[in-house]
This record gives C-alpha cells, structure tokens and sequence, in this order.
DNA sequence: ATGAAAGCGCTAACAA
DNA sequence: TTGTTAGCGCTTTCAT
C-alpha cells in the first residue's frame, strides 16, 4: 500500500513471492520446470498483486501479440456481422482479440490492412479478400498465419474456410428447376476472385439444356439497389425467364422489389432464390427462399482453424455445406 | 540485398542515414530540434529501406498502442454495424486500428472488455455500456481516454456522444397522436441503463392526459421475438391501444409480426412506431415509420470525440439529434 | 541541431 | 528446479 499508480511488474511478483523473476514467468506460462508448490505461489502472488504482465514487452520478445485480424469488405454488409459475432465469441473463448479491418473489397485497402497487421504484430489474420490476387495472399501467409475465407488457397501454408458454393447453387437451381421454372437468370455480385456461384450456375443450366446460360447472367454490385437493376436488365434481355437466382440475399430482395414496382410479385409470376440467409430474409414479405450458410459457425471455424495454425499445424482446408430454406418467394 | 527476413530497425535506418537513432526518431515523430534537410533525409531513408517502427518497442517506452477499442453489447444487431462502420472509417482516416469487444449487455463481460483494454495499452475506447455502473465506468475512464455512447456521462473525465432520445420519443409520440391515436402504448427494451425513452413517453403521456401511462409500457429483451410477445402483452392489459412506440426497431418488427399473425396490419388499425431505421426497416411491408438516427454519423463522431481527448482536450459531450420517417407503418 | 546513455518489462538461453 | 545474463526496438533524458 506504498501508494502511486505505478505498473505492477514481473519483478514485483518475484519479490513478493521470493523467486526470480524467471520463475515467475515459467509459472504464468505453464513452462515446464517448475515445481507445483512454486508454481501455486507465485501465481497467488499474482493475483494478490493483480498484477497484468505487459503486452507491449512481451511482445517485444515474441514479436507476437495476443490479438488476431479480420478484414472483411463492409461491416455493415448483414452477412458480415453474423459471421463476426462467431469470430469474437470464439476468439474471446480463447483469451484473443480481435482488430477489424474494413476494406470495401478495395485492393489498396485490403494491402494496407495487411500491412497493418503485420507491423502490429498480430498473432493470426483471417480474411474476406475480394480483390487482393493470389500472390499477394501468398505473400501475407508467409509473414503471418493466415486464414482466408470464401476462396480457394492461394498457397499450402494458407489455410481456408468455405462453403460449398457449388452445392449451394445447386440446390437453388434445383429447387427452380422442380418448381417448373424453365427459364432461370443469374444475379451476379460484380465480386472480383467469386467465380464459384457463376460457374456452377452455368454449369447446372448447361446440363440442363438451357440456351445461352452465359446470357443469362447479369452482374452489378451486391447490394438492394443493385440486385433491383440487375433484375431489371436480366428481364429486359430475357423476358421468358421465370426463375431467378442472386449472389446474395441483398440482391435477391433488391430483385424482390424491382418486381413489385412493376406490379408483379415474387413466388407467384416469378420466383427469386437468395443465398446467405440473412436476418432479414425470414422477415420480409414475401420471405425470401435462400441458401442458407451458418455464419455464426463460419466465423468459429476460421478461429478454430486459425487457433490450429497457432499451434503449429499445418494449414487446414474445411468446406460448410449450405441447405435450402425454402419460403415465400420461390 | 544482404537478404533474410529480419525486421529493419530504427538502428538501419540511422546508420543508412549516416545518422544517430534519435535523430531517426525525430524525424519520424515530428519532433522539433532537427534540421529540415536531416529530416528529409531520414525520412527518405525510411521510405528507402520500407522502415515500419516497432508497436511493442514503441508502446513500451509510450505504454500507448495505435488502438482504440470499441465495445458494444451484440454485432449482430443491426444498430451496431452501422456504428462500427462509421468508427471504422472514423479510425482508419486517422490511422487507428480499432478492437472490437462484444459483451451482450453482460456485466461480467463488460468488465472484462474494460480490464482487456487496458491491459493492452490502447489508446482509448469507446464504448456502448448497458450494464456497468457509473462508478465502474468512471475508474474505467481514469485509466485510459474514455468516450460512452447513448449514456449519461458518470464523471467529468468521460465523454460523451448521445442521440436525444427525449426529442425522438416526442416526434413519435406526437405523430401517433396527430394521426388520431389516442392511447398509446410502448413497447421497452428491457436494457439496464436507459431510461430516457420509457421516462419521455411517460411524460408525454402524462402530459396529454392518457390515464395510467407507467401500465402502458411492457418490457421485452430488444430483439424481434421480443417484441412480438410484449405486444401480445401490451395488448392483452390494453385492448385500446391503437398507438405503439417501441424502444428500437427490432421490437417494432416484432410487434408488426405480431399483428399480423392476429390478422391485422401495422399502418392500418394500429399504428406501429419504432427507434433507430435500420436497413431492414425500409425494406419491410409495410416499411416501418420510425426515428431515425444517423448511426454512421454516431460513429464518426464517436471517434472524432476520443481523438480530441487523445489531443489532450477536455471532455467533450455532444447531440445528434433524430428525424422521423414517417413510412406505412404510422 | 545532434548524439550517447539509459531503460521500459518481458522471455530465451544458458549456468548453477 | 531455479537463477543469471542478455537483449528485443524504441523514446527520453541529458550532454555536447
């Protein structure tokens, strides 16, 4: 009680607890040689102390901090927060922090935000890049463990989280094609390193015996207004389609509105599929028929796959499978 | 081109500048006491050998990090994302990086997000606190610069940025009763710390003479299941009711979802008013009329505040006032 | 205007 | 099992 709001450090608790201040550290650590009766010690002179050791020295000799990256393209994107909430709780569970980097699928953005993390230290990345290349996303792996979501490895030591794209626009087109829907168009997000969803829509109309599937796909940005024009364009270019299938959720309502501004409704004329599920989704009227991904599990597993990685294994590739929930508007 | 990875330190660059490591230092902080034509060549040194300063090292001598932290109650409410988009941006502009700290408005949580942050030696933070007291708050904001969103300030350190949530209570109170609605009802969040809502209606009631005002407000957890069942509540004690306010537009869905699963419809016997303007809430049928905030503008401002004290400015406490938008639900 | 010395708090390597 | 020695990269005195 000597008084002052000076920092408790490792060399008060060795003091206190009548140990060098080496022995503190292999006691806070779980270093081994340690005797269980110095161990119990010392860490009960930690707690008398409160004493918080200083991440800023420890850092300096590990050159590792106890806080992991997530760079995602917009925060405010309703697929994002979801997939974030699972981040922190999984983080959080394992004593990490994490610093968000929101880049707006910006290639600039998204190299300073490496950048970034590599000069604070971070002890892991886990990243939604759109628009950084593959070579640059190697580049990152090798400074730091890294853990990329939605995209195909850009390099063995970079580990990935996806959902099955392919599947997801199967069942999407799929569940169209059995409704009797003939015809279908794509609504694509005009998202750079995303092929997957247009692929397999080209893929399934193909083998289906669609004329012209490529024709058939129009892209613009991910977002409500967006998805409206893009519905507009598709059905101005294709007005026999009947079946229509959007990158997101937020160009599938957008789709959803376009329609009802021209009288028509979706899930009666037309049917709209979405993919993501987000919140809103389920709310609107008509309730949009989407794949849906467990976001919340998405952002776990990067943690745990990153958390992996931290521990020295070797770099994982897991895969979410997706399902349908069919509603209102298809 | 000696090669290797190894970190390029304040030391390299002094001795490619054919300076001293002080000197390095001066230049790079812009500190006085250094000619303007060293000073332009250590920074070109700098630019030269891609020189980034160490955080730790910094920190260490600093005991301050190039971070500030936010805290708020649940990312995946959609009030939130839009907030953190607007620090994000906020932050960024000023080359902070930000830490995100998800409690769900627990106590515990809350605390510990407080201990984290300064233990990681940010810079300051900002904070949405729904369940930490005022003296926990105050100590808090004695350790580190503090900025508390949507709260009163607990001490003269903190600052504050608040939305008027007395003037949005009136603008939605008397809208229900300019279109005819003469007893009203509102629909709280049951959220520790905020009573300036549930207190506005109530006055505003009292003042126009509804009898009994305090019976006429049912408290839920703010989400939209919520919602839906205070209504139910709401109307079960008060079959008059034709007008109700709810503490955020989750709750509003909820209650719309409600009506219309009893067969009526928000906007037509009833009138439904909610809190914030969420994406979503355009987007509904019918879209909802409820008070709008600027939560972007929340967000930039938030930061703006906590750099201002960062500058070593006194607290500052600032107003953002709402808006109404009246759409088809009111 | 510049440089030299000191030390922030911690952990890795080695010695005892 | 424990302690000692060194030093991570930077900024802050203080001297020049």
């Amino acid at each position: 009680m000597t008084g002052g709001s000076v920092r408790v450090t490792i060399d008060d608790v060795a003091r206190a607890a009548g140990v060098s201040r080496q022995t503190v550290s292999r006691a806070m650590n779980d270093k081994g040689d340690i005797s269980e009766a110095t161990r119990r010690r010392v860490l009960a002179t930690i707690e008398e102390l409160d004493y918080r050791p200083s991440a800023f020295a420890r850092g300096m000799r590990t050159q590792r901090a106890g806080t992991v990256a997530l760079v995602l393209p917009d925060i405010a994107n309703p697929f994002f927060p979801a997939v974030a909430r699972g981040v922190f709780d999984a983080a959080a569970a394992r004593g990490l922090s994490v610093v968000v980097h929101n880049t707006d699928a910006d290639a600039g953005a998204e190299a300073e935000a490496g950048r970034a993390i590599v000069d604070a230290g971070a002890a892991g990345a886990i990243g939604f890049f759109e628009a950084l290349d593959d070579a640059a996303l190697a580049a990152l792996g090798r400074r730091i463990p890294l853990v990329v979501a939605d995209r195909p490895a850009p390099d063995g030591a970079v580990a990935t989280v996806r959902t099955d794209f392919r599947a997801g626009t199967r069942l999407a087109c799929g569940h169209l094609s059995s409704r009797g829907h003939a015809r279908l168009g794509m609504l694509d997000g005009a998202v750079q390193n995303k092929p997957e969803r247009r692929r397999a829509f080209l893929e399934v109309l193909g083998a289906a015996g669609q004329p012209d599937p490529a024709d058939h796909v129009v892209a613009g940005p991910p977002t409500v207004a967006g998805g409206a024009a893009a519905l507009r364009h598709l059905l101005a270019r294709h007005p026999g389609v009947t079946g229509v299938f959007a990158f997101n959720d937020l160009l599938a309502i957008g789709a959803v509105q376009a329609l009802r501004a021209a009288g028509r409704r979706a899930g009666e004329q037309i049917a709209v599929v979405g993919y993501d599920d987000i919140t809103m989704a389920a709310l609107l009227d008509p309730p949009l028929t989407t794949v849906h991904t467990d976001k919340y599990e998405l952002g776990r597993t990067l943690v745990e796959v990153l958390a992996h990685r931290l521990d020295g294994h070797p770099a994982e590739h897991r895969t979410l499978a997706p399902r349908l929930v069919i509603r209102g508007s298809a």
